[in-house]
RNA sequence: GGCGCGGUAGCUCAGUUGGUUAGAGCGCUCGACUCAUAAUCGAGAGGUCGGGAGUUCAAGUCUCCCCCACGCCA
């Protein structure tokens, strides 16, 4: 038994994701998770919201709460929602939380005791009347390129030229409307990422079986221009992890917090203390997991994100990571994923575009979409959702390959034998060749899931799905009951198991309906099947079955025309 | 403008270190079956692998140039 450690992406607290981010790493990471603990592993799946930063608290203003208030809302939306597509979490924690807090401060002392953290002083505007430092995108003002009246202080979005605050004529706060705004000296911590370069060099050169896609990016990031640069990890901001040096003030820092790219992976870690310390058990249970000195080093850590999330993975958080000194468990293998873009454009949070993970709830059940954006993930390359290939999709796949083998089966057998696994009849070269297919083709499937290549897997367990029905249509066990009904009898038998293989091997796809497959066939056996041929024969003649309710209702053309027709514009 | 990733059947995508007639699913056409959610199974049609040049006995797969789409950065 392996101990397997995997973390999604946090998705950051200011509203909800959309399915592109959602097929980007929680749903993946949750389709590993539900596999390793299937095939009987120890497993900690840790998830998270991202709470800190200057959206939080705008979007907090915005909403008339305090920022502590509305986190705790929208974590709690998102972990509803988390829990609406069976994302199996074993924490789905805040990057807010006491442990976090902790944490981030202690990284930061070792980092400066270990001489990797640069005190800088720079210049930024200040709003008396906000009584803060600004953010370049919260200052507006007359463009000095095309004279557009509401340029932003980093980019102007008429002419897109990049601009700095101080460029901007007539500059102004979006937030207050003051323009009473000046220029100050402010203190920041830098984390010295160029003194770590070589090493995270070395790191990423040994890691010849990652995803092109991952390696690519880091190496970019690493050898572009002048190669890694240090990165302020210091906000003038109130919402966030008060800059401390371990447990120590640091002199010159009060009123200043952590940058959220420096604190929200700390919070993987962080996450998993929650964990345990909800559960009332000491530091050692969630050490276990993440020190090499108590108990991690036989631990394999995973990480799924999208592509925007590659450098913090594979550059910052390691820096942080080899910065401390300390033996904390570094990343084994990082899956990356491309985007999942949205009827031939973008899925865009901020402007609404494309279908966000409540609205998805709302109009279907979860495995519908788990099974569509898994089997069409995004991995070599960008991909594409449209209502067109959904609809075709789902409804070839779970109603008419899986859900209709189901109903066939079960309906069959109910009308000739009744409601139990039938007696009598032997089993011939028939069922010798679908077990050998079945056989090299789960030994595929098991291969595909280890490897966490997601569409490949995907494939083949279609293919499992395709061979049940292939083998009813060539055995016919219809008109053998005309004229030997044991040989009807010893085909409908297997079939009957086939549906109980079928429900433990989709159970990371589609958790809901492998359930009710399982609950049809009454058995609660679920052990994953090791030799085919004695996993097909686990439920005796005799053995009591139900016909189940439909399992998967096709999708119609006006619902799917509708559905086109509400979600081509913006979120209402 | 620089960099990055792509451009493979109507659609969505696979194609390992260059090597026999370029693959899958859907869609389409035809056939079989009738247990089943008008479902299933089989067969077939369909691509000069964005364009051009080059390296090689051999290129979708390597090199160069160009075109197109997207992304990141200045």
């Amino acid at each position: 038994m392996d101990r397997i450690l995997i973390t999604s992406a946090i998705p950051y607290i200011n509203g909800i994701k959309h399915l592109g981010n959602l097929v980007g790493s929680q749903l993946p990471a949750d389709l590993f998770a539900r596999y390793m603990r299937c095939r009987g592993h120890e497993v900690m799946f840790i998830c998270a919201t991202d709470e800190h930063g200057t959206p939080a608290e705008l979007a907090a203003a915005k909403a008339g709460k305090q920022v502590e208030e509305f986190c705790t809302e929208m974590h709690e939306v998102q972990a509803e929602i988390a829990k609406g597509f069976r994302l199996s979490f074993d924490n789905f924690g805040r990057s807010s939380s006491p442990q976090n807090h902790v944490l981030t401060q202690h990284f930061a002392g070792k980092l400066a005791e270990n001489g990797f953290i640069r005190e800088v002083v720079e210049e930024q505007v200040y709003s008396p009347t906000d009584g803060r430092f600004l953010p370049d995108r919260y200052i507006e003002g007359t463009c000095p390129n095309c004279g557009y009246d509401s340029a932003r202080g980093d980019q102007c979005d008429n002419c897109t030229k990049q601009l700095d605050p101080t460029d901007l004529i007539n500059p102004y706060s979006t937030e207050s409307g003051a323009t009473d705004l000046e220029v100050r000296e402010t203190k920041h911590l830098h984390l010295r990422q160029s003194a770590l370069k070589d090493d995270l060099d070395a790191w990423i050169n040994s890691k010849h079986d990652w995803p092109v896609l991952t390696t690519s990016i880091a190496k970019k990031w690493l050898h572009d221009g002048d190669g890694l640069q240090d990165r302020g990890i210091t906000r003038d901001l109130d919402w966030g992890v008060p800059v401390k040096k371990g447990t120590e003030d640091w002199p010159g820092m009060e009123g200043k917090v952590f940058y959220v790219w420096f604190d929200a992976p700390i919070e993987y870690i962080a996450a998993t203390k929650e964990l345990t310390d909800a559960n009332g058990e000491d530091d050692a249970a969630w050490k276990r997991w993440w020190r090499l000195d108590e108990g991690a080093e036989d631990v394999k850590y995973f990480q799924f994100m999208g592509k925007d999330n590659v450098p913090f993975h594979t550059l910052s958080f390691p820096a942080t990571i080899k910065g401390s000194g300390e033996p904390w468990k570094l990343v084994d293998y990082i899956k990356s994923f491309n985007y999942l873009n949205y009827d031939g454009g973008q899925f865009s949070t901020s402007r609404g575009r494309g279908v966000f993970m409540d609205q998805a709830l709302e109009l279907l059940p979860a495995d519908y979409w788990r099974w569509w954006l898994l089997s069409n993930a995004p991995e070599s390359s960008d991909s594409e959702f449209t209502w067109e290939n959904f609809q075709a999709g789902v409804n070839k796949d779970l109603a008419d390959v899986l859900g209709n083998f189901v109903s066939r089966v079960t309906k069959f057998c109910r009308s000739k034998f009744g409601e139990e696994v039938p007696a009598g009849g032997e089993y011939t070269a028939e069922e010798a060749e679908l077990i050998a297919s079945l056989t090299t083709r789960i030994r595929a499937y098991e291969g595909h899931m280890s490897a966490m290549e997601v569409r490949k897997s995907a494939q083949e367990l279609r293919a499992i799905w395709v061979a049940g029905n292939e083998y009813l249509q060539t055995t016919a066990p219809w008109s053998a009951f005309k004229t030997d009904p044991d040989r009807a009898a010893a085909i409908t038998r297997l079939s009957l198991n086939l549906i109980r293989l079928y429900s433990v091997l989709s159970a990371p796809f589609i958790p809901d309906a492998s359930a009710k497959m399982l609950a049809a066939m009454k058995t609660e056996n679920a052990d994953w099947p090791g030799d085919v041929a004695e996993f097909l024969a686990a439920l005796p003649a005799g053995h009591a079955f139900e016909v189940p309710e439909v399992l998967f209702a096709k999708i119609s053309d006006e619902d799917r025309e509708a559905w086109q027709e509400r979600f081509a514009g913006t979120r209402d």
